[in-house]
DNA sequence: AACAAACTCAACCGCGATATA
DNA sequence: TTATATCGCGGTTGAGTTTGT
C-alpha cells in the first residue's frame, strides 16, 4: 500500500551541512543529475533525508547560483514582481537567474521591506502607507488583488473605493503568457549551452525594464465561471501548466464569465461593454476585461 | 573588552498538490 | 479507488555574525 518511506528519520543528520556532505552531494549530482531525491541520500552515502538534500542543492550548491549582493536592478525587479505575484517566491526567483526563492524571500524580509517602508510604500499592497492606513474598509487593489489564489479575488459585492489603481500597466503580463513561462531547468532542458544562452538572453530582453519592453498586464478579474466543466477540463489538460506556473491565459478564460465589465462600469478603457461580458448577468462581481479585438 | 541587541540567512517545518503502489 | 509517500512551496526558526553601548 502506498510508497515506502523516503528515509529513516532516526538515522538522518540535521542542522548545518559539513564540507564533506556538500562534496558528496555535488559529486553525486554531477554524475547522476538532479531528481529522485528520495533515493539520492542513500545512493550518495549521505545520512540526510532527500528533502534536506534537495534544499541544500537548490539553495546553496547549484553551480549556477549568482551569490553576492543584489543589484539595484534586481531590487526593482523583485519589487515589481512582488507587486504582481505577491509572496510567490519561486515564481519571482524564476525571473531572476542565479537567485533562489529562499534567497529572495530572505532579502525581501530583511532589505526590501524596509526600503519600501522608507519610501512610504506598504510592502504588502505596494500602495502608499497613508492610503493603506486610511482605507481599511475596502481598498481597490485589495479588492482586485489577484496575486494570491485567483478564485478568491473580488468576492465582495460592494466596492467602496472605485479609484482603481492600474499603474501596474507599466509592468504587464501578456495574455499569451509567453514571457511568464517557467524557465527550463538547466539539468533537464535538453538545450545546448548556446541555446540556453540565447534563451536566457531572450528572456532577459523580455524582462529587462531598462530596454523599454515591459510585460503586458492585461487581465481579467472576476469569479470562476459556474461552468466548472470548462474550468476543470482546462485544469486537467495533459499539457496544461500548473496554475502556479502562471497560466494566466487559463485564469483569464476562467475569470471572464459571469462578471460585470469593470472597464465599462467605471468608464475607462473601452467605451462599451466588451463582448466577454455582454452575455453575463449583473451579479455584483466585476471584471476588468481585455477587449477581444485587441 | 564585555555584553546585549539587531541582523542575516541556511535550514527546518508543515501543508497542498501530485504521484504511486 | 484509496492510502500513503514525494515534491515543492511559503512561513518560521535559530545559530552565527555584526553593530551599538
Amino acid at each position: 500500500m502506498g510508497r515506502s518511506p523516503c528515509c529513516e528519520k532516526a538515522h538522518t543528520n540535521k542542522g548545518a551541512w559539513t564540507k564533506e556532505e556538500d562534496q558528496r552531494l555535488i559529486n553525486y549530482i554531477r554524475v547522476h543529475g538532479e531528481g529522485c531525491w528520495r533515493s539520492l541520500p542513500k545512493a550518495a552515502g549521505l545520512l540526510r533525508c532527500g528533502k534536506s538534500c534537495r534544499l541544500r542543492w537548490i539553495n546553496y550548491l547549484r553551480p549556477d547560483l549568482k551569490r553576492g549582493n543584489f543589484t539595484e536592478e534586481e531590487d526593482e525587479l523583485i519589487i515589481k514582481l512582488h507587486s504582481l505575484l505577491g509572496n510567490k517566491w519561486s515564481l519571482i526567483a524564476g525571473r531572476l537567474p542565479g537567485r533562489t526563492d529562499n534567497e529572495i524571500k530572505n532579502y525581501w524580509n530583511t532589505h526590501i521591506k524596509r526600503k519600501l517602508i522608507s519610501r512610504g510604500i506598504d510592502p504588502q499592497t505596494h500602495r502608499p502607507l497613508n492610503l493603506t492606513a486610511n482605507t481599511n474598509t475596502v481598498t481597490a487593489p485589495t479588492e482586485l488583488d489577484f496575486r494570491n489564489t485567483p478564485t478568491s479575488v473580488s468576492k465582495s459585492s460592494s466596492i467602496k473605493n472605485p479609484s482603481l489603481d492600474f499603474n501596474y500597466n507599466e509592468f504587464q503580463f501578456k495574455s499569451n503568457t509567453d514571457s511568464l513561462e517557467e524557465p527550463n531547468c538547466t539539468a533537464s532542458s535538453g538545450m545546448t549551452t548556446d541555446e540556453e544562452q540565447q534563451e536566457q538572453l531572450h528572456k532577459k530582453q523580455q524582462y529587462d525594464p531598462s530596454n523599454g519592453q515591459d510585460l503586458n498586464l492585461e487581465l481579467s478579474i472576476g469569479i470562476v465561471s459556474a461552468d466548472s466543466s470548462r474550468v476543470s477540463s482546462a485544469n486537467s489538460a495533459e499539457s496544461k501548466p500548473k496554475v502556479d506556473n502562471n497560466n494566466f491565459q487559463f485564469l483569464e478564460q476562467a475569470m471572464v464569465a459571469k462578471a460585470v465589465c469593470l472597464c465599462w462600469q467605471l468608464g475607462f478603457g473601452t467605451s462599451e461593454i466588451c463582448r466577454n461580458c455582454q452575455n453575463s448577468n449583473s451579479n455584483g462581481f466585476y471584471s476588468y476585461c481585455r477587449p477581444l479585438d485587441s
